[in-house]
This record gives structure tokens, sequence and C-alpha cells, in this order.
DNA sequence: TTTTAATAATAGTAATACTGTTATTAAAAA
DNA sequence: TTTTTAATAACAGTATTACTATTATTAAAA
């Protein structure tokens, strides 16, 4: 039997589901090398076309923007995401475990996902990392909330903020402590790669260094007496 | 005597020095709220021409795009505020209370300077906020940080990160604490007001929830034994 | 009074972010 | 098998953006 992932996407981020022709799931993979290549600022509709021999007309029945798009790969990463923190801690009962699990996943370079052929989920992690934030940091993020785009990213702070809680009920505050741990996974690894003097991490460049970080931040405060 | 904090801007992001001219100051004092009002992506300097009634290529005499305009009030926000946390936190030797005054200055809706007529620092913090990390997010970083564009943020992290080791010398990572601080002070407002889901806060919507939450973060991960 | 500098006014270009139309092809339904 | 439908390719076209270049006008400095 082969087990098949299928991620649900947000039916109002796309005009025709890329998901359902061969057109889409080349659309959604160059997609992913070409921002990752060149960054989601010089990421066109037109340069996408001719990456894959079609047009721009034909890319714009499945996506009306190229903001839609980036929401769309975006969201399907943490929705990606979510499911392997699910899996990988499943029948795990101790909540510290748990959340150092979490920060590793968060924190480490993803493996290449065998089940999605034409996702990069190593490409796609560096894009979430340089370009993740704009999603949300836009004149239309109310619109965009109310639709429900964010939806992936909230359900991944609610689990990790649910299990903060587990570990210590009296703790004030889960969920911005779940944001911070996203957020400055990605955050300190960008500036380690890109503006080194902004972090502690120095010459080396792994990620067990920003694991640590995380693992100390998240530890001592929420074992803290308050 | 009328004391005149004159901020030294790297002369590098503009053609012409806006400070120079009533027109710059006029370019600034528009720009920073056409950003504020619609964002930095709708924003352009044709409709900043018409806004301040004057042409797009005299725009283009100060600033050779948009991005460096981001940059420049960016920049300026980040120098500005390093002035204001050196004088609050001068003559003040135990370095927690110099940490909480910082965390009470990033996270804090700040007041107007009335030293500096044509910036209002007020919707200049909230562009900070909404709009600050999109300066460093581009393909261009590693060229811009060559050109030193980001020195002004890293001041203010090296600032932080010193007082940090003056707390606890043997604490690891005072410098990624500090760019934490300094990021959660801005995403946990935004979150608050934008997405408040995604934090603790919420109903009340102020920023005393947030101050708690870094302090409790901050001071639980200096103070914790290693 | 002359020179210079700054700006306004105007024009123009390449690229971006789209929309619309029609021809062609492939797959599904009758 | 034929017909219908759906998807895509090919092409054309528009408004806006992000610029550059030129010249006229004005104001200030030499």
């Amino acid at each position: 039997m082969k087990l098949h992932v299928q991620i649900k996407m947000n039916e109002e981020l796309y005009l025709r589901n890329p998901e359902g022709s061969e057109l889409g799931k080349k659309i959604i993979q160059y997609s992913i090398q070409l921002i990752y290549k060149n960054g989601f600022e010089s990421f066109t509709f037109k340069k996408l076309a001719e990456e894959i021999n079609s047009t721009e007309a034909s890319v714009y029945r499945y996506f009306e923007n190229k903001h839609k798009m980036l929401i769309y790969i975006v969201s399907w990463y943490w929705s990606w995401l979510e499911f392997q923190i699910n899996y990988q801690t499943n029948n795990i009962l101790d909540p510290s475990v748990k959340l150092k699990k979490i920060i590793k996943l968060l924190a480490s370079t993803v493996e290449d996902d065998e089940l999605t052929i034409y996702i990069n989920e190593i490409l796609l992690h560096q894009i979430v990392i340089s370009e993740g934030s704009k999603v949300y940091l836009t004149n239309h993020v109310g619109e965009d909330n109310k639709h429900q785009f964010f939806k992936p990213y909230k359900q991944l702070c609610a689990t990790i903020g649910t299990i903060i809680s587990e570990y210590n009920p009296t703790y004030k505050y889960p969920k911005s402590l779940a944001t911070t741990i996203i957020e400055m996974a990605h955050f300190q690894n960008y500036f380690m790669v890109n503006l080194p003097t902004l972090t502690d991490f120095g010459e080396n460049k792994n990620e067990t260094e920003i694991i640590s970080f995380l693992e100390n931040l998240v530890f001592s405060s929420i074992t803290t007496k308050q």
C-alpha cells in the first residue's frame, strides 16, 4: 500500500486546483524553484510561463496573482509540517520530549518528502524562511484572514501552544511563545546565513546551535516560577 | 539652547540628502504618511509626487528606488531608537533595570519627538512593525549588507547584547536573544492587532501584556542556570 | 549680474500585472 | 464514432510601475 498524503488547500487560494492537472503541478514545482532562486519580488508569472513552456495567461487560469500563489505554497508547507509534527510526536506522552522534537523539526533542514514528487520540501523550507512572513505582512491582512488564508499557520501555533500548556498549565503566554519559536527558528537561520553578526552561531553555520538556543529559551520560560 | 538630534545617515542610501532641502524633508514626511496608510507594496514615487505637488522625476533625484527609501526611513528609526535607549538608560547601573527599560521602549507606542518636525515617529514605528523586516528579507541582502545598510539595526542588537552579557556573562546567546526581543516586540504587536488568535493578549490590546511576555522570556532565559 | 543648482514639466521606455479572444488539442459523454 | 466540453496555447492588448532623459523655469550664491 502506498501512503498518499493529501493536503486539502483552501479553495479560495486558487482559481483552478493546481493539484488536478499536469500543468498545475508544474506551476507549483517551478514556482518553488524560481522563488527559491531569485526571490519573491523578482518572480513573475511571465518568467514562470517561459520556464515551463507555457503562457502567462495559462498560469493566470490557476492563480489570481502571485501573492495568492505565495500564500498557497507557504500554507502548504505549514500543513505539511503540522502533519510531520503530529506523525513524529504521536505516542510520545512527555510534553518536553514533544517540544524538543518540534523545535528540531522547525529549525532543521527538512528532508525531501518522496510522496510529493512535484514539491521540493527543502527549497520550500528555504522559501518559508525568507518569504514566509511576507504572506501576512500586507495591507490586506485583515481581508486575507477573513478568508482563512492563515489557518494552517494558526493551527500549528495552536498545536504547539497546547503542548506548552500541557508542560506547564500555569504559563501565561503559550500561543505567543509558540509564534516566537516558529518565527525565531526561521529568523535565526536567516540571520546566521545572511547577517551573521546578528547571531551567536559564528562560523560553523549549523542548526544545532539554533536548536540549543531555542530549547534554552523555551524551557527556561516555561519552567521558571512566575 | 535648542538640542538638535542629527542622525547621520549612510550616504549610499540616497542620491541627494533629503535632510538638506525642503523638498527632501517633504519626501520623507509624506513617504512615511503614505507607507503607513497604504503599505509599502502600493507605495510609488508617482503617488508620492502627486501628494506633495511635485514630480516623479524630482523624487528620483533623492532616492534611487523605493526600497532604498524604505531602508532609509527604517534605519533612521533604529538610529533614533538607539539614541533614545542610550539617553534613557544613561546613568543606570543595574543591567536588569536597563533591560526592562529597553523592552518597554521597544514594545511601547513611541511618543512623537518634537525635535524632528518632519518625521512622525508614531507612524514610523508602525511602519517598522509592518514593513521593517522587508528591508533585509530580499535577494540582495548580501549586497546591501556590504554597503552597511543594516548598521543601525546591528548596532542596536550589539547594544542590547552587551547589556545581556553584563547581566549574565555566562549566557551563551546574547545577540540572538537581542534580535529575538526586537523582532518579537514588533511581531507580537502585529499579531495582537491583526491576527489576535496567534497571541495571548486577547481583547484589551494593550502593550503591557507584550512587555510582561518579553520580560518573562528574557529574564527566565538569562537567569536560568545552564 | 552672472553662474550654478534645484526643481518642475514633459516625454518616453521596458517591464509588470493583468484581461480578453480565438485556435487547437485532448478527453469525456452521447 | 461523433459530439460536446474542458484545458491549454497563442496572440493581442491595457493600465500601472519603475524607471531615464531633456528642457524650461526659478531661486539662490558668487
